[in-house]
DNA sequence: CTAGACCCTGTAGTACGTACAGGATCAAGA
DNA sequence: TCTTGATCCTGTACGTACTACAGGGTCTAG
């Protein structure tokens, strides 16, 4: 069967927000799509299955600048499946810096969290450890 | 020696940016500062230590808002060191759940990227697995 | 035929700044 | 005293990745 959705049919069909799709195509991650007479836009399964990778790539952490650079790879079918798990290597470098920032801001926080007594009172070890120059 | 900056003065003194400083005000983070005849500002020793604090909770993950919050528990003096713990401790467990995210996000990256042989057609595993329904 | 669900476009808002433009002021050296 | 370059001021636009309207047109089931 050929699907053809329209901007509803489609979000829920993928599990994304409605204006996710129309943000996408004005910035082009996705092309203009064919349209009924009236102008309501119908997404073919090409459309669907574009759509979908992208999200995919998001979900993953990709910003939108390397998924529409994946994806106009992909479209050039000028890439080597080399250049992708570079790609995704970098990439993958990124989420473990972030990682590790945060796993260092818990540590110090948690840190923080138990120098407090938790008092009915203002005087507060948080608040004076912050304030300390 | 009760300090009395200028912008540039103050940004180095923290190790923050010129425009936050602003910013920070426009938004009421900081109040409004004494300002020269001419109009330009002078940062006083509690404006900096004020900054100083905010820049720190920023440093610790908190939003600007959460960062308001506690400025606005600190100034009306009306808190107790238990909220200001609970509030710590809801932080907290934002960040255990980014960090969460974040590494099953790591671990999907990587099982992806272990299935790449790094050849250098277009026909690649990662866009293979990525494009699949 | 009508009600309500859906579609269209354009614009404004979110968080947290960053970056400029166009002009005024200040401090130090000649 | 003059000039030069650093700094200051304000306002506004830009960035990411959406989200949320407003004001109108279309579609479909009863």
């Amino acid at each position: 069967m050929r699907a053809s959705l329209k901007r509803t049919g489609l979000a829920r069909h993928l599990g994304c927000n409605i204006e996710t799709v129309r943000y996408y195509e004005t910035i082009g991650i996705i092309g203009p799509t064919d349209r009924t007479a009236s102008g309501h836009r119908l997404y073919s399964q090409a459309d669907i299955d574009r759509l979908r990778f992208a999200l995919r790539l998001r979900d993953l952490g990709f910003c939108l600048e390397e998924v529409r650079g994946l994806l106009a790879m992909v479209d050039g079918g000028n890439h080597t499946c080399g250049q992708v798990a570079e790609m995704a290597e970098t990439h993958r470098r990124n989420i473990r810096r972030k990682l590790d920032d945060l796993q260092r801001l818990e540590t110090s926080l948690a840190g923080l969290i138990a120098t407090c007594h938790r008092g009915d009172t203002p005087d507060c070890a948080i608040l004076n450890a912050l304030a300390t120059q």
